[in-house]
DNA sequence: AAGTGAGGTCTTTTT
DNA sequence: GACCTCACTT
């Protein structure tokens, strides 16, 4: 029954032999159909129960998913399974041993805006220059380390002053997050990894306990999560991991596509296995993603096919400018939506998100409903952390990063100076700001009116704390409303802006009360500590309000695992996509073009790619050659709009005519007698002198005259 | 302590 | 073009 409705490809997969799997999986082949099966079949086999089982995903929205799909198969509830994040599944750890860990039991999570605060912090507490060492590059070298597993003891600065100071940095923000009780994503990850390595007893009961580990989108790992695998899945454990190196589009936060390449050495008697047929997209499409990404050299090499028809070619429309862009794209949805299509199922995508504010101009003009994704997520919201900020401090006094936030909002006559004091204070007595002010109060070592000040704030955060310490989340959030004078706060502030911030008050009330009712939610930490948590590890939709039908508009990463009937690709201009920053190294090219491949394998119908021939960007003018992606795109999958417009032919890659019966396409898998398997990268010329460039998995690329070479299709 | 103007920056994003 | 930080003013 867990077979059911599975290609052969698929049911093999899902019924392989117990042991270490690894799924090269195409886009659109039903990745996480083949995960969930997996798991109904470890049951339905008999081979574990729920409680034996790990399944991990990298987002809230896709181990919720997951979960469904699951208690949905199985037709029952998921039990003891573990279903959610590397993050998630950390964090529980982590509250489950945090004697182990090293950390205090009501330790807060830091996300990554409190983190760079208390970065920034930190730089100054060294009394170091903020525009020589930027918070934003500290934060980012500090985490960079974390993905890595490497503390600022591992770390030699080889001489460098600017390394030195970096990792004086670290570590200073090292000791503060522990004075503070913080933690941030990173170290939730790494102290995970701690755990399991530190703890022989704790991690030989996880690796008894899990006997059957999967993961979703294996790609995506970073090199702490790939360790903490190793660990957790051992000798005697089982590793089911699915994923896509050529959808790999994350390598700027850490994630090592290398991964999917070590697995079978690293996990004993791995199986690699392929899915290769698509169920999303036409022929047309799909041969253009696959011969676009045949232009990278590092991949493990598949080649997505259909059983559908080919459908319509590819549309290129070279605009004047980006409003005539613009227009073109609300032109074309327009013309869908008459045709008898939904806006909903057409999605503009873009390489950065200052793109978007023409579009929606121009949608805006055209009255063509539109929602915009990515930007601020509920919880990330200056109200809702602030309101959050006074529940943590009255939860857990240590909790520095949320006295700055609170301590002078609204203002209460907390300043610089009083604050420059306590810093200072705490600082010299190696403890936290609470602490400190206490010492200050204590000693008078202000002048009366800040210290009054002071007092008035630590009562207050006293009350709260009194009110919160018996009640739940809802009752909790209230008080802290209530007491820290928010709503009246942000009255004050015009227009619609402070009227929907209050709004959000309202609905973070709501948020915790619901939070409040649902026991499932809470684990074994209490029901206002959970909520903590869930307000860091799940910053919650980026807007509420779903509408009814609307344009889809995103960026290309946040595309990644969508799809729809018709995509619209603009931007596709050198500079832009592929990116300046991006365009010089080959490492990162290759990338910009797995996000190219990502945007076009999200079109089931119809795939349309636009560029500008002028476009401001900054406020900065621009003539950008078209992107070389379009070049690496066959001719004869492509069609110009413009009636005599100026896009030459000579863009397209020419297929080169290859031999009679020869017939290579770019991107094919073929087979050579010494060198093994390879993907066909480039083929010129013609009869005796055709030649075609192979991309072998063994033996690197090779240029071969097919005359001699005797390639077979693979 | 709080409000105003100049200057620098500007990929991609989840947890 | 928009945002954020800093220095300066009141």
């Amino acid at each position: 029954m867990v077979l059911d409705g599975l290609n052969a490809a698929q049911r093999e997969v899902v019924a392989a032999p117990a042991g270490n799997v690894l799924v090269l999986a195409g886009a659109g082949s039903g990745k996480t159909r083949v995960l969930v099966h997996r798991i109904a079949w470890y049951i339905q086999t008999g081979q574990t129960h729920p409680h034996g089982i790990l399944a991990v995903t990298f987002t809230n929205k896709a181990a919720g998913e997951m979960r469904g799909r699951i208690e949905s198969l199985l037709q029952h509830p998921i039990g003891g399974m573990w279903v959610g994040t590397f993050h998630g599944i950390a964090h529980r750890l982590l509250r489950a041993h945090w004697q182990e860990a090293g950390l205090p039991e009501n330790f807060q999570i830091l996300d990554s805006e409190d983190q760079q605060r208390t970065v920034r912090r930190v730089i100054r507490g060294l009394e170091l220059d903020e525009s020589q060492h930027p918070p934003r590059e500290a934060q980012w070298y500090i985490n960079a380390q974390k993905d890595e597993g490497l503390r600022p003891q591992h770390l030699d600065d080889r001489g460098d002053p600017s390394l030195r100071q970096m990792i004086r940095i670290y570590r200073a923000y090292e000791e503060h997050c522990a004075r503070a009780g913080l933690v941030d994503f990173a170290e939730l990850l790494l102290r995970a990894h701690e755990l399991f390595r530190e703890q022989k007893e704790r991690l030989a009961h996880y690796q008894q306990r899990f006997r059957h580990v999967l993961v979703d989108e294996f790609q995506d790992t970073n090199s702490l999560q790939y360790a903490w695998l190793r660990l957790l899945v051992g000798h005697d454990g089982s590793l089911f991991a699915v994923g896509d190196d050529d959808q790999s589009i994350y390598s700027f936060r850490g994630a090592r596509m290398e991964n999917m390449q070590r697995f079978q050495g690293d996990f004993p008697a791995a199986k690699l296995h392929r899915l290769e047929q698509n169920y999303r997209s036409t022929g047309v499409i799909l041969r253009a993603a696959n011969a676009l990404i045949a232009h990278n050299a590092t991949r493990l090499g598949k080649e997505l096919w259909t059983a559908a028809g080919d459908g319509a070619r590819v549309q290129l429309y070279s605009a004047f400018n980006e409003h005539d862009e613009a227009r073109f794209v609300a032109d074309r949805i327009a013309a869908e939506r008459e045709g008898g299509g939904r806006y909903e199922d057409c999605a503009i995508l873009y390489r950065v998100s200052a793109q978007s504010r023409v579009l929606e101009e121009i949608l805006m003009q055209s009255g063509i409903p539109y929602r915009v994704y990515g930007g601020l997520r509920f919880y990330e919201r200056a109200e809702i952390k602030d309101a959050l900020a006074y529940v943590r401090l009255a939860v857990f006094r240590n909790d520095d990063a949320a006295f700055e936030r609170i301590v002078n909002t609204p203002p209460r006559g907390i300043g610089q100076r009083t604050m420059e004091h306590l810093r200072v204070t705490a600082r010299a007595q190696a403890g936290s700001l609470w602490e400190a002010a206490l010492a200050t109060m204590r000693d008078k070592m202000l002048p009366s009116r800040a210290l009054s000040a002071l007092d008035q704030f630590l009562r207050l955060i006293h009350g709260i704390g009194e009110q919160v310490r018996r009640q739940g989340p809802g009752e909790a959030v209230a008080a802290a409303l209530e007491a820290g004078a928010l709503r009246e706060h942000y009255r004050k502030e015009p227009g619609e802006k402070g009227l929907s911030r209050i709004e959000n008050l309202d609905e973070l009330q709501n948020a915790a009360r619901e939070f409040e009712l649902d026991p499932e939610l809470h684990g074994e930490i209490g029901p206002l500590q959970a909520f903590l948590a869930h307000a860091a590890l799940e910053s919650g939709e980026t807007q509420a309000d779903a509408q009814a039908d609307c344009a889809q508009l995103m960026t290309l990463h946040s595309a990644k695992g969508l799809e729809f009937r018709q995509v619209f690709l603009v931007g596709m201009e050198e500079g832009l996509f592929p990116h300046q920053h991006s365009s010089q190294d080959a490492r990162q090219l290759e990338e910009e073009r797995r996000l190219c491949y990502v945007g076009l394998t999200r079109a089931q119908r119809r795939v349309t790619l636009t560029y500008a021939q002028h476009r401001r960007l900054h406020g900065t003018e621009f003539y950008p050659q078209p992107s070389r992606f379009l070049r690496e795109l066959p001719a004869e999958l492509m069609e110009d709009v413009r009636v005599g417009g100026d896009v030459s032919r000579a863009l397209y890659a020419r297929e080169a005519e290859a031999p009679d019966g020869a017939g290579f396409r770019l991107g094919q898998r073929v087979l050579h007698a010494k060198f093994g398997e390879g993907i066909v990268l480039n083929v010129e010329g013609y009869g005796s002198q055709a030649r075609v460039q192979v991309n072998f998995a063994a033996a690197g690329s090779k240029w071969l005259v097919l005359a001699y070479a005797g390639l077979q299709p693979a």
